[in-house]
DNA sequence: TTGACTCCCATGAATTCCCATGCTATCCCA
DNA sequence: TGGGATAGCATGGGAATTCATGGGAGTCAA
């Protein structure tokens, strides 16, 4: 099972191309499909991502719901037609498809956050105000400590 | 069950590196990521590390959560984000993060204390003062005997 | 041709690998 | 039981490798 961990800042050069971390490289290594599958989140402006398997294994989840139902339809309009597959070149680096750069704001540089099953991209300094907030409301919800 | 049991201080080089107690990387021995996870402690001025077992299990449960929920933000911003991989190099060694260093004001000693699931790494003489107020709380509840 | 994209190579910095040292605890054998 | 041999461990430093990043050249389609 993948665990994607810490946080890496990395720059976009002027071709648009980003190095994925090395340690987020290391656990799709094992995959078929070298590279990563990047979609907008819903809640963020930030993008997502994660490794082609658990696209699989969200299509599969879908697959079994019925063929008319509004949740199939939701879900896959949510997620299948706005992601994108890229894959590493040698270098381990993918190129950011400019329109979902656009919906994080990303311009120069972006901030590889690992996030367990996934991991997210951002614009770094609309992660610090995120990360700003997200804090505040597990101190206010009293939940020093997760684990 | 992984148990971390004793205390031990080691020293960190001009690299940054430390030696993981031998008694502490016998317990991760089994586990295929040879390494540890280092996260801040949200409770103290120190840090609380694991192995990657331990995180795969959180990931997991996090995984069976609803895609959108705010749960797996939370928890994914809680402690993905700010969680290091570290791996052992031959000699028993990781790298110690700078940021994280510094979250307990560690420089150029760690001390390695053990708390069951976990364990922690504290900066020795903050580990020396949280101790001694701990244990006056504990005389001030009457509890001198925890079995 | 022009632009978008891919493949390949160069570079500097950071990290990791590998070997050496000295200390300590353990073992072994007389 | 003494004492030397042995193995495990923390620590230090140099060498080699990895990594992020930049740019040139080749490929394909419009």
């Amino acid at each position: 099972m993948a665990v994607f961990l810490s946080t890496y800042e990395n720059k976009i050069d002027k071709k648009g191309r980003v190095s994925v971390p090395a340690s987020f490289r290391a656990i799709l290594s094992r995959q078929e499909f070298q590279g990563v599958v990047i979609f907008p989140s819903h809640k963020y402006p930030a993008l997502e991502a994660c490794g082609m398997d658990r696209m699989e294994t969200l299509s599969a989840s879908i697959d079994a719901l019925d063929v008319f139902s509004d949740a199939q339809d939701q879900l896959g309009t949510a997620i299948f037609a706005d992601a994108h597959p890229v894959t590493f070149d040698a270098d381990g680096r993918v190129n950011l498809p400019q329109n979902l750069a656009e919906h994080a704001g990303i311009t120069d540089k972006a901030l590889f956050v690992g996030a367990g099953p996934i991991f997210r991209i951002w614009e770094p300094t609309a992660y610090a105000e995120h990360k700003k907030a997200a804090q505040k409301a597990l101190k206010s919800a009293k939940r020093t400590q997760v684990i």
